[in-house]
DNA sequence: CTGAATCCCATTAGATACTG
DNA sequence: CAGTATCTAATGGGATTCAG
């Protein structure tokens, strides 16, 4: 999604303009799906192409496609691929890297819930809802 | 940024589907600059609108208003305003709910900043720098 | 089945001008 | 100083097509 983020961040690293930590690391992110992605390897284990596609309702193949080539150059996620007869099968993995996030996203996530909760309770308490 | 984004996560809640907490939790920190908000807040206390212009440098105010109106919607920072005079001065801060995030993006933050060194180490290695 | 390429439209960002 | 409104340019997403 942010190519063009990603790639900003990229040129002034290969400038040697360090000074963009936060940059760097939102790149790491930005991008819709990711987080649900490694939600999915995290819980589920490695997974193939069409198990992303049939659990983040309403990606396309191309941003699924884009997010996890984002994901495997910047080495959170790495890829195998073998053939079952002549059909192409693909299962994406955490990688070394990507399993030190691991404790970030499920806190994340954790707090995502607990707020979530919170919201919906006041929708309820005051009938918006 | 995401307003279109964090509008459909809130239509589905207002239609009881609950079944969206990751995108909630994304909708949270979709936002380029956001993570940068949050740690300027974190590190430096609570800012003016300027401060942030001057700090986050390439944003416009256009943008800067609408992400920290969207950090306030989400209930993350609030707003103070004073006056000067005739010259009107604001100050951000976290709320309560804001701060329970501090944590996680110190998280962030140190795993961007170790991250960062592993890449850079790399390329200064392979000579691609 | 996986996924890259293309075309097209929706959304977002930036610049500028204007107000309290 | 702190925004909002408006207009335009740039970017991203979706559907389709095609190939390995």
């Amino acid at each position: 999604m942010s190519d063009y983020f990603r790639n900003t961040v990229m040129k002034k690293l290969s400038n040697g303009d360090f000074d963009c930590t936060k940059e760097f690391t939102v790149s790491m992110f930005s991008g819709k799906h990711k987080l649900l992605i490694l939600w999915i390897l995290i819980n589920d284990g490695p997974q193939g192409f069409s198990y992303f596609m049939k659990n983040l309702k309403g990606i396309s193949k191309k941003v699924l496609s884009n997010q996890l080539n984002e994901l495997m150059a910047d080495q959170i996620v790495s890829k195998r691929e073998y053939l079952t007869g002549k059909v192409k099968h693909t299962e994406y993995q955490l990688t070394d890297i990507g399993e030190t996030l691991i404790p970030i996203i499920v806190a994340l996530n954790d707090w995502g819930e607990n707020r979530l909760k919170q919201v919906t309770l006041v929708k309820i308490f005051n009938n918006d809802l």
